[in-house]
RNA sequence: GGUGCGGUAGUUCAGCUGGUUAGAAUACCUGCCUGUCACGCAGGGGGUCGCGGGUUCGAGUCCCGUCCGCACCGCCA
């Protein structure tokens, strides 16, 4: 037997039983005539005890391990003479009466703690080590408890999880595919799936009117702290329901997850809000709604008075924040300098202080009595010791920027618990999205998303104003998941692949699979996907998602530790009928 | 494709307007230490300053290029 018990669990209770315990070693403290060594698993932290009193050779043994050395100890529990209260076996220690080395260790790159010394790239390339460290491996457990309470509440409710392929069909619409040769079809290519989107419908189609599948997701797109090649969505999909039916349903999967993981009970129904609300209240389709400060058009109040840069401008738009009118100078340009950074890309930025003492002072008084500004402040419900920072320009430009102003200062004042969560719908999507660079439009969810019935007049005559029956979770300003009612019907399914721009040979040679199975009896159908490696971030507190990955890509797709992707041998090439050129070799 | 920040001991970092032998902490090794738990004390070893080029009497420091990492913009139906 290698082991008793875990180093987790024994306690006082135990005391006098003789145990074997086995795990790394974490700590080894040597006081002279006796040894502590703390012997760590995944379970917790044992502290093992030789004392050469007791078996000089023991101890002199004991004294050679290092960090990381797996070792098996056999001793007896005792009570400690000093107690330590931080760790949960921290009232016993194993007297060892037996010692067995069962394999070395290099001194590890980094330390094994929960605040480790090791900077990311380090710690990727050796993420087996990392993976070590406890609050590394929280993130897992917390992770596999989150899947675990997914399935249980589905299953409740009568989802079924089915496995969808993973070799598919190019659909290049949409993000980027990985793809993958096949050999046995020279020349041909499969694609990795961005989402199982086309089997759920067919699903439907077959029948199964409740599934679900917590499955891999491929995207060959540039990376992000909360964006991976490869990503986990759980996928669900029903039948013959309506939008309000799929909201209730996944506001439900949500609520149980945050109940039964983070024990947070949300009594209230989630707010909803329309796309154009969000949009104009935040400059965002996925505002943060931790905190108040929403946007106040000024539009009407700042024109006509000679300064052109307003004038000019389509948008005015102003955020309130709350008791920052003692600003100084430099932190106005603080924030200028923000606005103004090529990611933003604002001109300038305005700012009128509502001083505690009544007065008014701002950076645009040349051209504006304090009377104007003051009504200005009443429209934003500004209060004395308020800051009113203000950006103008084209308007859904300037709303972004306004929005990243917002989030800037919600962050400066604190406003941005990660442990306050804040979830609503945002609904009312629109259904397609123009593109100036290629003048068409695109479908802003994706092309099997349905119509707003009360629009579908409109898919002709006023296209870009059509709303489709499309939704999005958004929680603390992070897009969570999202979905839409689906098109089941193939007459309007053609249609819109036509306003999209396919011709009918596209369509057919892209989705003719699709086509095909709603003229045998497609029943209406809808669903959403929530982007499971980004909840499990958000409910650990993390901004990144590769620290809830067991094993991620870097920023530029690669894994450090296997040293992926790589070349691969000629005869593998040629096998696949592959002549790879780089671009220095053209 | 673009912007910003970074790359110096095993590790995390400091190193100013260029100027002796490149430092600190920690880790590692050795010795001492019988109640530690971030043990303590004494000593020791450890560097292609990412790489290439340039400026200079002299480059970790300045310039150009390049590679790598991180964050972001574009992109991500």
């Amino acid at each position: 037997m290698f082991r008793t018990n875990t180093c987790g669990e024994l306690r006082i209770s135990n005391v006098g039983s003789t145990v074997i315990l086995a795990g790394w070693v974490q700590r080894i403290r040597k006081m002279g005539g006796m040894t502590f060594v703390d012997l760590r698993d995944r379970y917790g932290i044992t502290q093992l005890v030789f004392n050469s009193d007791v078996n000089a050779d023991l101890h002199e043994a004991a004294n050679h391990l290092g960090r990381e050395f797996v070792i098996q100890v056999t001793g007896t529990v005792a009570e400690r003479s000093s107690k330590n209260s931080n760790i949960p076996t921290g009232d016993i220690e194993i007297i060892a009466s037996d010692l067995k080395v069962l394999n070395r260790s290099d001194v590890p790159p980094f330390t094994i703690e929960d605040e480790t010394d090791g900077g990311d790239d380090l710690r990727m390339r050796y993420r087996y080590l990392d993976l070590r460290r406890g609050s590394v491996r929280r993130n897992l457990e917390l992770r596999h408890r989150m899947a675990f309470e997914i399935r249980r509440y589905l299953d409740s409710k009568g989802f079924l999880e089915v496995e969808t392929p993973v070799l598919i069909k190019s659909t290049p619409e949409g993000a980027r595919d990985f793809v993958v040769p096949s050999r046995m079809n020279p020349g041909e290519f499969y694609a990795l799936p961005q989402s199982p989107q086309t089997f759920k419908q067919l699903l439907m189609v077959s029948g199964f009117d409740r599934y679900f599948q917590i499955v891999k997701c491929f995207r060959d797109e540039d990376l992000r702290a909360d964006r991976q090649p490869e990503f986990t969505q759980i996928d669900c999909e029903m039948s013959f329901v309506e939008q309000e039916d799929v909201l209730q349903m996944f506001e439900g999967l949500v609520k149980h997850i945050f109940k039964y993981v983070k024990d947070i009970d949300f009594t209230e129904p989630f707010p909803r809000m329309t796309w154009a609300d969000a949009m104009r209240l935040y400059g965002s389709d996925k505002p943060d709604t931790r905190f108040g400060m929403e946007f106040v058009e000024l539009k009407d109040l700042t024109v006509g008075k000679g300064f052109s840069v307003m004038d000019d401008a389509e948008y005015v738009g102003a955020i309130v924040a709350p008791g920052c009118a003692d600003y100084t100078r430099k932190q106005l340009d603080q924030l200028t300098d923000f606005v103004k950074r090529s990611q933003i890309g604002a001109k300038g930025m305005m700012w009128v202080k509502f001083e505690a003492d009544g007065s008014v002072k701002s950076s645009v008084s040349k051209f504006y009595g304090e009377d104007e500004l003051r009504a200005w402040g009443e429209r934003g419900n500004a209060k004395p010791g308020d800051l009113m920072l203000i950006l103008c320009g084209q308007t859904m430009r300037t709303r972004k920027q306004l929005c990243e102003l917002r989030l800037e200062m919600g962050s400066r004042l604190g406003l941005r618990d990660p442990q306050n969560f804040s979830c609503l719908w945002v609904v009312d999507f629109p259904l397609f999205e123009w593109d100036d660079e290629t003048q068409r439009y695109y479908a802003m969810h994706h092309p099997f998303t349905s119509p707003n019935p009360e629009d579908i007049d409109k898919l002709d005559s006023d296209t870009g104003a059509v709303r489709a029956t499309a939704y999005d979770m958004v929680v603390n300003g992070n897009e969570l998941g999202g979905g839409s009612i689906r098109i089941h019907d193939a007459k309007l399914q053609d249609k819109m692949f036509r306003l999209l721009g396919l011709s009918e040979e596209d369509a057919q040679y892209k989705f003719g699979f699709l086509m095909n199975a709603f003229k045998f009896g497609a029943p209406p159908h809808g669903g959403l996907a929530f982007g499971f490696d980004r909840f499990v971030s958000i409910l650990a507190g993390l901004d990144s998602i590769r620290d809830v990955i067991a094993f991620p890509k870097n920023n530029s797709g690669r894994d450090t530790m296997i040293d992926a992707p790589s070349r691969i041998d000629d005869s593998q090439l040629q096998e696949l009928c592959i002549d790879v050129v780089l671009p220095e070799e053209k």
